[in-house]
This record gives C-alpha cells, sequence and structure tokens, in this order.
RNA sequence: GGCCCCGUCGUCUAGCGGCCUAGGACGCCGCCCUCUCAAGGCGGUAGCGCGGGUUCAAAUCCCGUCGGGGCUACCA
C-alpha cells in the first residue's frame, strides 16, 4: 500500500475533504417518508421510452410522498456521447410532463451533471486510497483480457479478484516506478468480499433478495490519461446519490447484479446505505419470444416516435402507467393518472410494449375531448412535423371545427377515428378543399365499377336539384328519390331479392356521393359532411365528376 | 460457464391452498345496428411452460427441469 504522501500528491492540493462536501449538501428538510428520487439519462443517444416510463415512476413516488425528483446527467462515458442529447431529453421530458424539480440551474445539490462533479469524486477517491480501501492498477487492456481468458479456460468466474487482482496488493516501489515512469492507471475498489460470502437486500418492487457478494475489484476511477477524471456508474452511483440526499433508487432491473458491489461502496465510503426499486424493463416481441425493447433496432423504443406521431401524451403517460403498476390500468384515465403508483404492486416480469393497446387506449381518449381541444392539438403537432396541415388550419378554423364536430360533439358515442395527431390528415383532410384533389373521373375505380354513365347522370341529377337541410331523414331523401329514379333499389334487402330488377341498391348510391364528397369509400356520416362543407363545396365536388 | 431476475389466454393482468367450470381488458372471429367507415350492443375464441412431490384439495406450497431476460466492461 502506497503511503499517504504518494497518495495525495496524486490529487490538487487544495482538493477539499469529504467534510466539507457533507456540508455543502447537507440533509434535506422533508417531511418523514419523503421520496428523494433521480434519473440519471445518459446521453449516448437518444431518449429511451423506457426512460420515460422510469422518470414518470421516479416523479410519481416523489410528489406523492412529499419529495423531490431530479434529474442527473450521466455523462462520465464521454467517448460515447451524443450531440443534442441532453435537448432532446428536455423535449421528452415536457411532451410527457415528467419535468424534474432539480436539474441543472435549478436545484441546490449540482452540478447535475456527472462530468462537472470531478472533484467531489476526487476527494472520495483519495479517501479510499489513503484508507488503503482502493488502490492504484496499472494494468493493461492487454494483460485484462489475458487474465479473462485464463479464467475462461479455467471454467473460473472472470473478473479482477483474487490472486488474479495484481497490483491489489503490489509493493509500494512497484507502483512508485509505474508512477515515476508516467504510465496511465485506474483505481480500483479493494472488495471487502470473501468467498461463498452472500448478501441480502430488500427490493421496494421485489421483496428480499439474495446475491454473491462482489469479490470483483472494480473500477471506481477511469484511467489517469483522460481529463477530467471521471468515475464509472457504480462510484458516481454511490457519491452522487449520497449527496444528493436520495434516498430511493428507481433504476431498471439490469442493475441488480450490481448491487451487492454498490453496497460495499456505501459502506466503505460510510454513507447510510439506500432504499432500492428495480423495476422490469420494457419488452419487445420479436420473434418466438419477447427481447428487451432496443433503442437500435425498435422504432417504438425512441420518445420521439411517440411526439412524431402524435399520440397525445396522457394517453401515453396511461398506458405506461398501466403497465408499471396493473391496478392503474383497470382504472379510467383520469383517475389512473390521479391515482398513485405503488411500488409493491409493481410488476416483476417485464411487459410487452403493445401499439395496438396504445392506440385503442388514445383512440378512447381523444373521443373525450372537445373539437377545440382537439385542434389545438392537432395545430400544435402540426407545427412541428405537418406545416402545410399547420397552415391549412389556421385559414380554415371553423370548417375544422365543423369537421371535427361530426359524430363528436352532441352524441352518447363520439367518433374514435383519430388515435393520434398524425391521424388527422388522412382522416379529415378531405374537408378541406386545399387538401382534397377533386374526383373528375366518372370511370375512377373508387366508383367500385358503376356505369360510369350512370355515375354522371346521377350526380347531375344530384347537383340540380340539390339543396341544404337541418333534416338528415330530408337530406337524404334527396339521394332516396334519385336513386329509386336511376334504378337503384331503395334497401339493400330489397336489392338481394331482385337483383337483376335493379341497378344497385341505395347502398350503391349513397356510395357514389361519398366518394364524390369525400374521395373515399369510407367516411363519416354523410349529411354531417355536406353540412359541413356546405352547399357551394358540395356542388363544386359534384361538377368536378359530372364535368358541369 | 458462473450468478441473478422472471414464467396465468396472442398481449396486459386478477388470483396469495377450497369462492377457479381460472375473472377482466385489448386483439381476433361472428351476429345486430347501418348510406360506407369509426364506434356501439350481443355472443364466441383462447391460458396456469413441463415433470415430480406435499395435501382430502394446488394456478397458488416444495423440488427438479425447460424457456425468456439480465449481469459477468475504464457502457450506463
Amino acid at each position: 500500500m502506497s503511503d499517504r504522501a504518494t497518495i495525495d500528491a496524486l490529487f490538487p492540493a487544495d482538493l477539499p475533504e469529504p467534510g466539507h462536501w457533507e456540508q455543502r449538501y447537507p440533509p434535506r428538510q422533508l417531511p418523514e417518508g419523503a421520496k428523494v428520487t433521480r434519473i440519471g439519462p445518459s446521453p449516448t443517444g437518444f431518449m429511451h421510452i423506457g426512460g420515460i416510463y422510469v422518470g414518470m415512476i421516479d416523479r410519481d413516488v416523489a410528489h406523492r410522498s412529499g419529495g423531490t425528483y431530479l434529474v442527473r446527467v450521466e455523462d462520465t462515458d464521454q467517448t460515447r456521447e451524443v450531440e443534442g442529447a441532453v435537448e432532446q431529453f428536455e423535449r421528452a421530458f415536457d411532451y410527457f410532463a415528467i419535468q424534474p424539480d432539480e436539474a441543472e440551474g435549478t436545484g441546490a445539490y449540482g452540478p447535475y451533471h456527472q462530468s462537472r462533479r470531478s472533484e467531489i469524486y476526487l476527494t472520495y477517491v483519495r479517501e479510499l486510497l489513503r484508507q488503503g480501501k482502493a488502490y492504484l492498477c496499472f494494468a493493461t487492456k492487454e494483460e485484462l483480457a489475458e487474465i479473462t481468458a485464463k479464467q475462461q479456460a479455467a471454467k473460473l468466474p472472470t473478473g479482477y479478484y483474487g490472486r488474479w487482482a495484481i497490483w491489489r496488493d503490489a509493493p509500494a516501489e512497484e507502483v512508485q516506478a509505474r508512477l515515476a515512469a508516467g504510465d496511465p492507471y485506474v483505481v480500483r475498489f479493494r472488495s471487502p468480499g470473501q468467498p461463498g460470502e452472500r448478501v441480502r437486500f430488500t427490493d421496494a418492487i421485489r421483496g428480499e433478495l439474495e446475491h454473491d457478494a462482489n469479490r470483483n475489484d472494480a473500477v471506481i476511477l477511469k484511467s489517469s490519461d483522460q481529463e477530467p477524471r471521471l468515475p464509472t456508474y457504480h462510484f458516481a452511483h454511490a457519491v452522487d446519490d449520497h449527496l444528493m440526499r436520495v434516498n430511493l433508487v428507481i433504476r431498471g432491473e439490469e442493475w441488480i447484479s450490481s448491487v451487492p458491489l454498490h453496497l460495499q461502496l456505501f459502506d466503505a465510503l460510510g454513507f447510510e446505505r439506500i432504499e432500492y426499486a428495480h423495476i422490469a424493463p420494457l419488452m419487445k416481441q420479436a420473434g418466438g419470444g419477447k427481447r428487451k425493447l432496443s433503442k437500435r433496432k425498435d422504432p417504438e423504443a425512441s420518445v420521439d416516435f411517440y411526439v412524431e406521431a402524435g399520440y397525445p401524451a396522457e394517453a401515453v403517460q396511461y398506458y405506461l402507467r398501466g403497465l408499471a403498476n396493473g391496478r392503474l390500468a383497470e382504472l379510467p384515465l383520469r383517475q389512473a393518472l390521479d391515482e398513485p403508483i405503488n411500488l409493491a404492486e409493481c410488476g416483476v416480469a417485464g411487459p410487452l410494449v403493445d401499439l395496438v393497446k396504445l392506440e385503442d387506449i388514445s383512440a378512447d381518449h381523444i373521443a373525450t375531448l372537445s373539437g377545440e381541444t382537439v385542434l389545438a392539438a392537432v395545430r400544435a403537432w402540426a407545427d412541428r412535423y405537418d406545416q402545410e396541415l399547420g397552415q391549412v388550419l389556421d385559414a380554415e378554423r371553423e370548417l375544422a371545427l365543423r369537421a371535427l364536430a361530426v359524430e363528436r360533439e352532441g352524441v352518447d358515442n363520439p367518433r374514435k377515428d383519430l388515435r393520434k395527431w398524425s391521424d388527422f390528415r388522412p382522416v379529415y383532410g378531405f374537408f378541406f378543399p386545399q387538401l382534397f384533389g377533386l374526383v373528375t373521373d366518372p370511370a375512377d375505380e373508387r366508383f367500385g365499377g358503376m356505369d360510369p354513365k350512370l355515375v354522371t347522370a346521377f350526380l347531375a341529377d344530384f347537383a340540380s336539384g340539390y339543396r341544404e337541410s337541418d333534416d338528415s331523414q330530408e337530406w337524404f331523401d334527396q339521394i332516396r328519390s334519385l336513386a329509386a329514379r336511376h334504378g337503384f333499389a331503395n334497401s339493400v334487402k330489397e336489392y338481394k331479392k331482385n337483383p337483376d330488377t335493379y341497378v344497385g341498391s341505395i347502398r350503391e348510391a349513397s356510395q357514389a356521393v361519398r366518394v364524390t364528397l369525400t374521395g373515399s369509400t369510407r367516411s363519416p356520416d354523410l349529411y354531417q359532411v355536406a353540412r359541413a362543407l356546405g352547399a357551394d363545396e358540395v356542388l363544386r365536388r359534384v361538377r368536378a365528376v359530372t364535368g358541369a
């Protein structure tokens, strides 16, 4: 073990002692039982929906308990950092309403970027070194690879431990010599774990968990040939969560295996242990089985997928809350958003994200919204993702409202034809003259093979006698009487009885009008569509087909 | 390989030894409504991974096994 002078010479002379940080970041004054939680996004890529998932739980648990929820950017791996990632996080937090109570610039426990906390980590690394709980390791990549290879060949657990920990008990002179030679080194934790030792801990979601004690002398401070000197996740977790006075760590299940190490680190540092809650990861159906949602392979893993498609944030939140805590999935949306997430009720098996289910939830939710609200949301969405639509909406606000009112306002069961804001254009676009492509060919295949001459004749009659009406039946009677005159049966049943007597039924006649007015074989209630359009527009569309 | 987590309809789940002939929701299928869709109403389809125990009785407890996932990095 190196002496104190050698150790201290490795660090800036004015590096504060632990007591300094303890004072600077005092325990929080919070009510009994208040939880301080955090989310640690890593800017190595764009925000994963799983991040939103965990963040939502973090925020909920903190707020329900009268505590605080903070965001700490875990950017200790600077080589993998992606530009713009932090900005994208913020957009995602905003969209899904999981803004942190504390983040860079707003809290008293910062900095909230790990890359800016180098001095803090160094204090504790030096402390561990002085106490002999950590040591310098000069092993090269090649040496480490060799160790691993030998362990694998001997069917031994891989890792830097026991007799494989070549620098664990290296003579002070040898360390001194390497230092003098300027060789790069890392700092390793001297794990107190014994062979065969087991550790138990309580997880807020899973209950009692048991594991082999950690025996690995994990790296806590990365190589000395990099600036700034940054810690590994494990060490940063211990130091940051302690100093930020976090008392409940909610994180992905993949961290369970690291808990024994984390516990040792907390103990060695003299920190009070923290409660853990390990969340089951979001999965994806793949081939026969399921696998973790992958940021690289699955578009729906990215939060941008949901934002771009325009799923209402509340629908996504509701869906995610239901996945986390099944009880909430049984509740109506409003109520589920209001009820606390109960960690003890959270599932332990990774759920599959089911877009079909999300769309169902989303359609139900949008159906509860007023036309005004829908329009505002679509407008806001279009601002970023469909500017042409945005302009049309601004120019035709009243028309848009009339269109959205069709089978939506004043009815018992509103239309559920919108699942996300991007559905608006394909579903409601035809209402707008600017977006509507006139049907000009009576032989158009959308008329379903009806004789073009019949199409033209029928529509020409329709146009010449057309009048608006306040009554649905009265309006439809125009089509009915015209249909009869042109040889259509008055009902589908009637037509089926005597198919040879008629050219079709009222259904086909109506379809001709529908295709003409909407450009589609499927549409909302025709009468209401016609009213929303107005007589002039109706006639313009009809005449485009008849050529009149 | 070692260690850990997990395993009820296709999916999300309820279930904590008898209330289970395994319940609900989404999907799917059919019927009804109907000028087409979206809905809505009604009905149906489908599951305790497997094998042993324990027990009068097991989806529920125990053991084993299989399957899925994770960790085993100077990635988080």
